[in-house]
DNA sequence: ACCTGAACACCGTTCAAGT
DNA sequence: ACCTGAACACCGTTCAAGT
């Protein structure tokens, strides 16, 4: 099989052809490098020097697409994490994982939010479900604290990606929050009365350790519930 | 002022002027009714009888837009809570505020999802900071409870607006879930171990019940944290 | 089997022109 | 001040035609 298509690869084609895989890579640096509203059909097509339609031979549409390039980045992050962890760290690891992963590659939070049930959605629910159930709490806590802990990593993901979105490429981040902490002082302070203090806890956290803390508090509130 | 207009109108404009109110009000009435794709400018022209130019003069931009009746939403419900509950009831009732109104609105998840520091996050925001400080945690755990509940928050509405956008409108649920269930069967058992439970689980769980239990989880770890 | 690239349908947005 | 609607730039996708 392999020798038959090297065959066909040496006789006639470019030995870059195309293919998914190179499909998918092209896509990613893309999007890692302009962001995702630069993913169009055409920016591919001029990086790969193709026509739209040898696209369309390797990958069914743009969806596809992005799944499949969500898919490689997240595969990578799980099978990189050790897996000799004890199982409260197993899931500090994952979620770490998940978490870096996205600070690099902030698309795949949208997708993501966008796609669930998208092969790249299995492997993170298999990494949660498996260390929860090695903790040995009840079956109706497992499944309740491993869904709360899917929607947290996955709502962090959303909100991580927006940032991105939002932030002009480049843009220092305390330089972004310091400005929306003043857009939200100029609210009216009657209305919200909290906004102040939250404006500057927004400034002075560590978005990474803020979000184990999450983590952390879940699986705290689980233990809670043990018997 | 509300005089003059009042007299502009009844002399040269019909009654049922363009404002931007009505295209926020047409555009919720579009997203409801069939979803989040068939919300564009050509459909919002032929539903109020303008040209687009009409819609660009009272709004800047689709992204404005899709705030703007986010916004609507959102404060709708912040406003029907009765505000009179104790501090751990009222963020439960917030949460399931929203978590209703996505299930009306799902288009809500993608829009909080996509779009944070515009005004409907204000809202939750506050209505998570309120009564998080009248339990009289340490500044740190209020802090980092608040960020875990409104991520968590936002994980499961960017979630229950992909689910929406799966169903093919009208679809029944638990037919969707077992689908999604069979699918999950057919993997490797042996890659991803623990899939056939969750499977299980997420055919004969109750939604709205779990949701409620992820919050209690959170406010819980939180207690944990109490010196 | 795989690739090319013109063509199609559709979108958000602009703008000269009207009232 | 507010509205009209043609026009523009750009997108995902298709498909007859090539190798």
């Amino acid at each position: 099989m392999r020798v038959k298509m090297n065959l066909m690869a040496d006789r006639k084609r470019r030995t870059d052809a195309l293919s998914k895989e190179k499909i998918v890579e092209t896509a990613i640096e893309i999007l890692d490098a302009e962001g995702e509203k630069a993913l169009t059909f055409r920016a591919l097509t001029t990086r790969l020097t193709t026509g739209a339609g040898a696209i369309y031979w390797h990958v069914a549409n743009k969806d596809e697409l992005l799944a499949a390039t969500t898919d490689a980045v997240i595969t990578r992050v799980l099978t990189e994490i050790s897996g000799d962890a004890e199982p409260p760290e197993a899931i500090r690891e994952l979620a770490l994982g998940i978490f870096d992963a996205i600070d690099t590659h902030p698309w795949i939070g949208t997708q993501l939010s966008r796609a669930p049930w998208q092969s790249a959605m299995l492997g993170i629910i298999g990494g949660i479900a498996e260390p929860l159930h090695a903790l040995g709490l009840p079956e109706k806590v497992q499944s309740d604290c491993g869904s709360a802990l899917l929607n947290y990593i996955l709502g962090v993901a959303g909100q991580n990606a927006a940032h991105a979105r939002l932030l002009p490429a480049g843009t220092d981040r305390t330089e972004f929050l310091k400005a929306v902490a003043a857009r939200w002082a100029e609210q009216d302070p009657a209305k919200y009365p909290f906004l102040g203090r939250v404006a500057e806890q927004l400034i002075d956290h560590d978005d990474r350790e803020q979000f184990l803390v999450g983590i952390d508090l879940i699986l705290a509130g689980a233990q809670t519930l043990r018997p």
